[in-house]
DNA sequence: AGAGTTCTGCAGCGATCGCTACATAAGTCA
DNA sequence: TGACTTATGTAGCGATCGCTGCAGAACTCT
């Protein structure tokens, strides 16, 4: 099938899939089932690409899981990067909030947080993905505790605030957000929980 | 090899093996790795037993999860129960958060909550038991609600507070709790974030 | 046109998955 | 003792796991 003659274009046979559209789809794959449960076939089939293709193409499962995770953090977990720009630290946590329960309980994409449920037990075959999203989810942790830190600097927070506790105490509320939506816990009443949750801002 | 003769005793062949020792066994197994991370092998080897052992005396895998599972919720899990009875609302959720961080990070045990790793994303062949996890989860939520709704009726909650909600925020950062914990954060960071969370109490 | 390069489909690799058939061991009965 | 019942060890079932060899297809070069 000779899909269009370029010019200066790479040498050899060209894809006959959309790399980027694929990886868009591993990603749902993965998020739904998890590395371990999303299975090369269940990938595949979803991809719409056969094995050889998709071997060709990432490399292997765990670097296809790495794209993938990147892919996430930039696409439905991009809510993230955005709040850490909110002007307060109050800001900062209410968006981080409303974008955990947006992403975790979007109509017809996986329920939850990639991040959360892509490997957080596995078998031995699994530990690196699994510290890999160890490092994801800490990583995260960190950029929100610098930003409190800024925060603080700035007189944004009380001086008697402790940044990296303030961090953990949105993560952790993020992180069971992504759980509760894994068990089907409705967008709504997650919202009015995390409304509360702030109400008093910041705690102690 | 003769154990020993027992008069009345159970007909046939006795067992090589302390059944409940073989369960606590392989709680911890499901615990580190989930439900689909410990294969077969792992589990057998864990139990000390061979797999005609297990089958004979569990059923089947899922059979053997769901009795790991109330072993689990009896044992590790138990602080939730005792929580429950504490006098106040602030009693209660209190020492929920206590009793999850204390379980979560024992030394020597697995890092995180059973019933939150065990299967939060699975393969097909995991759907069932994802769903015990679902159900075992909302349980724990009814309860907590239920405990809050009887505080509200004895006037131990402001009459404008919502005993669902005030679940809902206990459960988030309990689950929230169990993933920093399976990412390795420590009691002590845990307990701090946990005792700010609940210094103003009820929120909303 | 012919060489060189890359991608694709087919087929199947060794390993492991959950699980079981079968013979034997170790008990309780009459 | 011999019939009956249950547990154990060995050995292996069909299915799936992640992954790859190979031949041919589809392109860019000279």
């Amino acid at each position: 099938m000779r899909v269009g003659t370029k010019q200066n274009g790479p040498i050899g046979r060209p894809r006959g899939f959309d790399a980027d559209e694929a990886l868009e789809r591993a990603v749902l794959a993965f998020w739904e089932h998890g590395y371990e449960g999303a299975s090369t076939a269940i990938l595949t089939d979803a991809m719409g690409i056969s094995t050889t293709s998709m071997y060709a193409a990432f490399g292997n499962k765990k670097e296809l899981f790495r794209k993938a995770l990147e892919r996430y953090t930039a696409g439905p977990g991009g809510y993230l990067a955005q709040a850490l720009e909110e002007p307060t630290a109050l800001g900062v946590a209410t968006a981080i909030l409303a974008g955990t329960i947006r992403s975790t309980t979007r109509p017809a994409h996986p329920q939850g947080c990639m991040g959360v449920q892509g490997a957080l037990a596995a078998s031995d075959a699994g530990r690196e993905v699994r510290e890999l999203l160890i490092a994801w989810r800490n990583d995260s942790h960190s950029s929100v505790r610098e930003r409190f830190q800024r925060a603080l600097d700035e007189g944004d927070l009380p001086a008697e605030s402790d940044p990296a506790l303030l961090a953990r105490y949105v993560t952790t509320l993020s992180f069971g957000i992504a759980v509760q939506a894994a068990s089907g816990v409705c967008r709504d009443e997650l919202q009015a929980m995390a409304d509360a949750a702030l109400r008093n801002w910041p705690p102690a």
